[in-house]
DNA sequence: ACGCAAATGTTATAACGTAACAAAGTCGCC
DNA sequence: GGCGACTTTGTTACGTTATAACATTTGCGT
């Protein structure tokens, strides 16, 4: 049993001042989600950076990495699909989504209530916590069938 | 953007009597799961029932997809792994994981208070939640450096 | 110019998952 | 028993996602 996925969670500037630290290859692909109306698979990234100048799939899951890292773009693991952070105080360590099963939309935000209670449940149960992830599936409200 | 995984929480019956429903194929997976010190790759399930007859994916993944269906078996999206499911009452619609990025290991759990979060959350918002998914990322207790 | 570290580029391959179709088992019904 | 409908199983072949390993270039201090 081995594992992975160091990728998340270091500094914790806020989002203006880290866009100005991003490579060449980190701000294509930032831009690129930025641009997106909905998770991006790496493969479809790939495709969008391609015209201009990447080429292969490593070089988009390094840039990724590092975006994740400063927190400006989350994997959301359901879907296996990157977003752009659009909330500027988050350093990526406690996200929630909720992602439409019909179009495909992840609305990512926070919530006092259950990040009070992962601090609860860490300390009760001696768990060092390096982050959360939460994602609850669903139909968003535009995807509902008419009451 | 399209979507997979139809694969959960159907039934509500107990989980003693959802085994004893089971067929050949997923009696199979399922002991293996149960058999299993963490969660286990698709591969690796597969490695493990060679011999007793089942020979390739497909057959693998479509067990593991009905056991999912009977709160039997869960997917750790985190992990693209999967785990037998220990807890008596679970249906497999709001699992918790506390997942040790040393060891592997991921305890299952539920919680009233992240219920409570959800619930509210989902009536607050119009979102018509089909299953929730937490996963929190760290050390458990064996796997953290002496104090 | 030289040395070093970070970033980038490239190839090949590993790991995970599914579509599509064929064959065999199960069960009720005439 | 024979037939049809449905479920389960078996098999091939492929698609998608991710990483290892190594070469090259770039930026920068000395
Ligand atoms: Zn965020
Ligand atoms: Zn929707
Ligand atoms: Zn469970
Ligand atoms: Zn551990």
């Amino acid at each position: 049993m081995e594992h992975p996925n160091k990728a998340e969670a270091h500094h914790t500037h806020d989002h203006a001042g880290a866009k100005n630290e991003l490579t060449r290859n980190e701000r294509l692909v930032h831009t690129v989600l930025e641009g997106a109306d909905g998770p991006l698979g790496a493969y479809a990234i790939l495709d969008a950076v391609r015209e201009a100048g990447m080429r292969s799939p490593p070089q988009v899951y390094r840039a990724l990495e590092r975006l994740q890292q400063r927190g400006l773009a989350h994997r959301i693991e359901r879907l296996n699909a990157f977003v752009a952070c659009r909330r500027d105080e988050c350093d990526g360590t406690a996200t929630i989504f909720a992602i439409c099963e019909n179009c495909g939309c992840a609305r990512e935000f926070a919530d006092g209530t259950f990040d009070g209670f992962v601090t609860d449940w860490m300390r009760d149960n001696s768990f060092a916590m390096r982050l959360s992830r939460c994602e609850l599936v669903g139909l968003c409200l535009a995807c509902q069938p008419p009451s």
